[in-house]
DNA sequence: ACTGAACCTGACTATCTGGTCAGGTTTTAC
DNA sequence: GTAAAACCTGACCAGATAGTCAGGTTCAGT
């Protein structure tokens, strides 16, 4: 177990570490990543580094727990008294703003996933299987009211997810096509209505009272 | 350059060591695969490996290659003389099959670009770009005809591959929604199913009628 | 001011891994 | 049958890297 109460500094270094390892790992994926190169990064020596992390193993997971709960919250809007247009293009919309604004927090969590999920899969299983059912039972009752066309609602999530992330996962590859050297807020913000439209009218939704 | 002429045993292996190759990347990324874990599941002594192939770069690269002419071969569907629900249709369905048999190449290719795309960064903006413009074309086609929503083509094939390659690239997150151990037949039926109707309304095509 | 806890660090090591190489065996072409 | 090319391999090495540790410094509460 941690200790209970953190110190100043203690707060402070961890932070800069995570942030740091996010970086690494981002571009390099877990084994690629060197305990050196994220030491570095953070502007602190190696050895300083294992005192608050004993293994790369540890801050591996303390990165990868922290972008958990970023990408767990954003399903609030999916209320089953809110308008379904409304509320999914409102999901749509902060999916894409956590691609632009946390890029290599989702590159850390695709690559997790991509290979194995052998961290989190115990997690995936239990909370986030139940957040999904939950809110696959709002947008089933939805499609039983008449107010979007049928769907299956996890595909759906699956879908979504896909179509956001693909802006952060896959960066290079879309720059490419568009002939961009990077994604900028003009970019994004195509592709968030791209997005929105193509997969509301997709659910039978009307987009353009949006 | 390669010989010109390959002896029949040298082809023999080569495939072997790739095909092991293409697993072993796959779960492991670049940096964590290791030479040793390729030979032994090629059943093959690692200097015999390294015979072929004198650095894992080396071998990693030829993965990516055959992987590349895959990917790309698959958009032949979509010409201008075709009506565009068949078309996009065919497209997806072809996309999600080659989710289904080449799961570890879909991996291989994904972790590539995530981490960069360093290798294939140069193909992606020549020939995947010219590739794209040229089916984009015919698209806004399409489009200006009224034969379809008037959809951004660049995004639309981005949201078709990731839709797709999801079903592959995030298995584990995929297997651990929907409850199952692993995707089967079935599970990928459903999930052609899903995509093809949800993107082919989302371009405002008729589904009833395929 | 004092003291115990928290923090810091250079030097070190065990291990792992990519790649080499000298010398062997098998295959192929004639 | 033979010779050259292709193929094979165990032993080896150099470099990289995760993690340790003993001993030092700074901080926080009193």
């Amino acid at each position: 177990m941690t200790p209970p109460a953190k110190g100043r500094i203690r707060l402070s270094n961890e932070a800069d570490i995570l942030h740091a390892a996010e970086y690494v790992f981002a571009r390099a994926g877990f084994a690629g990543a060197t305990v050196g190169a994220i030491a570095e990064r953070a502007q602190i020596p190696k050895s300083n580094l294992h005192y608050y992390y004993r293994t790369k193993k540890d801050i591996y997971r303390a990165v990868l727990t922290r972008t958990l709960s970023l990408w767990l919250a954003e399903t609030s809007s999916i209320r089953e008294d809110d308008d379904p247009a409304h509320a999914l293009s409102h999901y749509i919309r902060a999916k894409m703003h956590l691609s632009a604004s946390h890029p290599d927090a989702s590159r850390v969590f695709a690559n997790e996933i991509l290979h194995g999920a052998n961290e989190i899969g115990d997690y995936l299983r239990a909370d986030l299987r139940t957040l999904v059912d939950t809110k696959s039972r709002v947008i089933e009752r939805w499609i039983a009211d008449g107010k979007m066309a049928p769907v299956d609602p996890r595909h759906l999530f699956f879908t979504i997810w896909a179509a956001t992330q693909t802006y952060a996962d896959f960066e290079p590859q879309v720059c490419a096509v568009l002939g961009v050297p990077r994604l900028g807020t003009r970019d994004m913000e195509a592709a968030t209505q791209h997005v929105t439209r193509l997969l509301l009218r997709g659910c039978g939704l009307e987009t353009d009272l949006i």
